[in-house]
DNA sequence: TATATTTCCTACCATTTTGGTAGGATTAAG
DNA sequence: CTTAATCCTACCAAAATGGTAGGAAATATA
């Protein structure tokens, strides 16, 4: 499950895609606006920060906003700087690789070809940019 | 991420597809053979009985056997046994629907609907009857 | 220069989850 | 009646989760 750190954190970037704004978004409208504690923002604007999503800039008028162009940001990007793997095992994760230490054969492992296959389906859908999300209008000539 | 405790289901499940004595299987040797404190696998073979997946029988020379057919069990019935839902965020979770609580409209809300989208990709490969784990023949020319 | 508003940074903390362990009661075969 | 198994309740330490508290540093504006 997706921790809620992760799921403000994405909240956040999709707040911060809509309001491209040539003024940066302070915390605290962030934290009113999409209901965020705002302490616990603050604490993960920074993991943000530093994993290069947003930028942000200090004193009066200070604020956050996209550290690069919505199209060559991903869900997957977010989740992995919140939570880690994405993968749900670690024996298969790209970046996050750990001996899982269940098998001791990981070439043969059937689990492990499972789970690869899981992951395989999953992370294309999770790297499409966040602007591939915007509010679909999939079929015009519905109702 | 997987718990551990799915970890160690999905290998006793294996182990008993893999052994289908006539007689049951003792926590004892699936512990020994599998790495598993015993203990703690005690614990995980009772939630498995109870949610139907193994049968037990007591006494001496007692022990588990599968409860069904092997090709009715799917490693998606395991990982829900043991850590519940399989869809990364509960609102879009069948079994175990929850509202998440952070979108106001969960028809038009865009993360809800990226979600979705991965849970029904994984969820195929999951359900697959655990029948479909046998060591792959795969491509008999190769090699 | 003073003040207000912001980010930044270091702690701390309660609750839940995870990964077990301990000890004994119960059942059944020999 | 002994032995080997399941079953059951309880406990426990460590880590992860979801925050809070307090203040320092930067910057715009009056």
């Amino acid at each position: 499950m997706l921790s809620k750190r992760a799921k403000y954190a994405i909240k956040t970037i999709l707040f911060l895609q809509d309001n491209p704004d040539a003024v940066p978004v302070s915390a605290k409208h962030i934290a009113n606006q999409e209901n965020i504690p705002y302490k616990f923002l603050e604490n993960i604007l920074r993991d943000l920060k530093t994993h290069q999503l947003i930028k942000s800039s200090r004193g009066s008028d200070g604020g956050y906003s996209l550290a690069k162009p919505p199209s060559e940001i991903s869900i997957a990007q977010i989740m992995r700087a919140m939570d880690g793997p994405i993968a749900l095992i670690p024996c298969i994760s790209e970046r996050f690789y750990e001996s899982c230490g269940e098998c001791d054969n990981e070439e043969t492992c059937r689990i492990r070809k499972l789970f690869a296959e899981v992951r395989s389906e999953m992370l294309p859908i999770l790297e499409r940019p966040i602007t591939s999300m915007k509010d679909s209008i999939s079929d015009p000539f519905s109702k």
